[in-house]
DNA sequence: CCCATTAATTGGTCCTACCAATCTGCCGCG
DNA sequence: CGCGGCAGATTGGTAGGACCAATTAATGGG
């Protein structure tokens, strides 16, 4: 349990001043040696557990100045924003569609030899198969790449990291993928086929089709959901009611 | 200059022996007795060094152990990605597009009165004006408000942060900002105008539109530099010809 | 009133000593 | 011969004090 290092805890407590709006953004935290004492610890301590929280970007600390709290920086507490799976899949088709459309200009001819080999990856693999989802990431990221714009691929990249890291996300797609095997198949080909063409208004039909879909996809899964999650009520409110009407 | 710290030097260099693969993920450090000593500095120095280390993710101290190298961890490592300006204004450009086309659709009046209102700022704001900077980040930002989808306006949010956070697009962008402003308002009026009449495709192409033009302005700016440049290493280099030659 | 010099403040580094957790190896017991 | 436990060595953790360097505030003279 006690296995902190008393740096640590000091960094924690620091942190409790700072959060308790004490020492505001901009504001100069007090001297190492005041802390020291204030805390009932060496000034080594204190140092130390500056150094951490300056590492961490929480303050900056100026020789012969003192330590400043900073702002805080988006980065450092990347919050991640609350997203339902369907906007996630809707700002998807939107911004895909436009990549697809993008990499049909100007795709090369290696590319869509990979796309396709990614198609029969998907096409081959079995139910709850990681290859298969490997081999979909793996089309979505070529595209974006094909799309020549690297701001475009960290985007896409982005919201696909989104996908797994937002536990309410994650389950819907979860329980989607495994129903939609030979439909995904079809439209990632239509999708090749409009990229083949050259056609950047076919690519970001067919892509958006693709989307569509899914969307349509998670609408059923959530009504189904919806569904089995009443009956569930239901069924807890009529043992409830029984077990009241019991005693 | 020299206003590092002697403890970030020593990081630098331990984490230098980490990536010469000395000391692979799972591997303990020397002792920081030995590294101090090898170091030349105080055990004190080395001792910080591994506590910003370990703030960071990149060790594990283990009292009585020693130091251990951490895995790389992906999330600890947000890497910024190597976007250039033009990139990261045609994503901007697509995508902002598409927020706009579906802001169009929803968008209430007192959302509208809003940009409006966002515009008056910027009309009337002088040459290098925070306000009106910020006027235009919060035109754009209620737009991808309005497109009632959280993933958009976070897309749209993470990519408007990358401007100021990658430094060469950070350069590009305050040069242009400098020299657009009456054309800025006059685009920004041209989409509030497609948004109060409800018009998704009006939309998409006024936000497009002025998208474009700042990347001309962007290209136009970009020539200049090179141009400039250019100059200045035939400056240099007939300065350099005309000493040799008086030698 | 302004500016430069000075003094006080504050972080930066080192050393030395000692404590606590951990690891290692030896020794004795089974 | 093998295993477990104890003791010493190793290693990180903390303290206190001393001194240096950068910064800031105070002070004095022009």
């Amino acid at each position: 349990m006690s296995d902190e290092r008393l740096y640590q805890l000091i960094a924690r407590k620091i942190e409790a001043l700072i959060d308790s709006g004490k020492y505001p953004p901009g504001s100069r935290l007090p001297p190492e040696r005041e802390l020291a004492e204030q805390f009932g610890v060496s000034r080594v301590a204190v140092r130390e557990a500056q150094i951490a929280l300056q590492a961490v970007g929480r303050i900056k600390i100026k020789t012969g100045s003192g330590a400043y709290v900073l702002e805080p920086h988006a980065e450092s507490t990347n919050k991640l924003p609350n997203i339902s799976a369907f906007e996630l899949t809707e700002a998807r088709a939107l911004f895909e569609a436009e990549a697809a459309a993008l990499a049909a200009i100007q795709i090369d001819d290696a590319a869509l030899d990979q796309l396709e080999r990614y198609i029969e990856i998907m096409k081959e693999a079995g139910p709850d198969d990681k290859a298969a989802e490997l081999a979909d990431r793996n089309f979505h990221r070529a595209i974006a790449t094909a799309s020549g714009n690297a701001a475009i691929s960290y985007v896409i990249e982005t919201l696909w990291s989104l996908r797994t890291d937002l536990e309410p996300v994650k389950a819907v797609y979860e329980s989607v993928c495994s129903t939609d095997a030979s439909a995904r198949v079809a439209e990632h080909a239509a999708i090749l086929d409009a990229l083949r063409a050259h056609d950047p208004a076919a690519a970001r039909v067919a892509m958006r089709k693709h989307f569509a879909r899914l969307i349509n996809s998670m609408l059923d899964v959530t009504e189904q959901r919806a569904l089995e999650e009443l009956r569930n009520q239901v069924s807890k409110s009529r043992q409830r009611y029984l077990k009241s009407a019991t005693l």
